[in-house]
DNA sequence: CTAGGATCCTGTCAGC
DNA sequence: TGCTGACAGGATCCTA
């Protein structure tokens, strides 16, 4: 499912050929995958300029202009160690973005931009790995799809309604509900094993009981870690999903924070990953499961380090794997 | 404060 | 073959 490295890896491939791109069309098929329909909120989306496309957690940020004669800045290269987003906001022939397009896949959204009679160029998309990667759109689980004056379009697509476009003021981000609520990203090239050890501890401090797994996946902890790189992360680090974030050692947090380095990086240089075949932002398939992944969808298999079946329980309402003996 | 469950929604799959 | 129920899990909301 869409977690981090999906976004980092649609939003890099989005960069690369949105900005300068002025809307010309949107289509919304399903109000409830567009916040502030009811006030037809999505026109406001007509004659707006793609300035870049950043990324906070598991979000997607496209940041507009309303000029659209304005000139765009040439979109800074993707370094794979700075994925940082909402940084300074980027500069448009002087002119802030002022407006910003929010994105959350959820679990089952995908981003898939086509650019019509150009079969030589490969389509981007990317997200939940279904069919409508790859096969004809709009189709029964095209929720928005924006047009853009050079006829090129990106659909946003989402099976089960979970996913949300929003579209609001540059000037409003830090009011968001689910931006401002954010923890810190655990890719900020100046997060310790401290401030690890503090995000996930939480208000409660070292009083807490809540587990490891589900500090993990709560994003007022850290930002962007789903049940994937929640449990490859704590298998990395040789830690039992459900012990409680106050009984982690120091070590265990220098550890978890490299796993939860590691397992991120890799799935960003893979192109992502999800239970099937992954279709990243290029059009190729993403192979971090295939290649990475020790427990997660590994039910019943081998251990990759002592040979033991991988074992899956319940732990913070989650399907959890783990090796019972490697995992303490 | 926390855990746990239900909720949103649809497609898939195991079992009968 | 076709039905039924369980399951998938990101985030929110509610209850205990």
């Amino acid at each position: 499912m869409p977690e981090l490295p999906e976004a980092e890896v649609i939003r890099r491939g989005l960069n690369s050929v949105l900005p300068g791109k002025v809307i010309s069309s949107v289509v919304l098929s399903e109000p409830r995958s567009f916040v502030g329909s009811d006030d037809e909120l999505h026109n406001d989306l007509m004659g707006l300029c793609v300035v870049c496309v950043e990324r906070r957690g598991k979000m997607l940020l496209v940041r507009l202009v309303s000029n659209e004669r304005v000139k765009v800045a040439t979109p800074k290269p993707c370094e794979a160690a700075s994925v940082t987003a909402l940084e300074a906001p980027p500069q448009v022939a002087g002119v802030e973005a002022d407006l910003v397009l929010l994105i959350h896949l959820r679990m089952t959204g995908q981003l898939v931009y086509r650019i019509p009679d150009q079969a030589d160029d490969p389509a981007l998309s990317g997200g939940y790995p279904s069919a409508s990667l790859i096969g004809e759109l709009p189709d029964k689980s095209t929720r928005v799809i924006i047009g853009f004056c050079d006829g090129s379009k990106l659909y946003f697509n989402d099976q089960r309604k979970f996913g949300y476009m929003k579209l609001i003021a540059a000037s409003s981000l830090v009011d968001d509900d689910f931006l401002s609520r954010l923890g810190p990203e655990p890719l900020e090239p100046d997060f310790t094993w401290q401030d690890l050890r503090t995000a996930l501890l939480g208000k409660a401090g070292k009083l807490s009981t809540t587990t490891i797994k589900a500090a993990l996946l709560d994003q007022e902890k850290l930002a962007g870690i789903g049940n994937i790189y929640a449990d490859e992360s704590l298998f990395r680090a040789g830690i039992d999903p459900r012990r409680s974030v106050s009984s982690l050692k120091p070590k265990d947090y220098q550890h978890l924070l490299v796993g939860i380095r590691e397992c991120l990086m890799q799935s960003i240089a893979a192109g992502g990953s999800t239970a099937r075949n992954y279709v990243d932002a290029l059009g190729l398939r993403g192979e971090f499961l295939d290649l990475h992944a020790a427990v997660y969808g590994r039910t019943g298999k081998p251990c990759p380090n002592c040979g033991r079946p991988i074992v899956k329980i319940r732990v913070a309402g989650r399907g959890t794997h783990l090796c019972e003996k490697c995992q303490r």
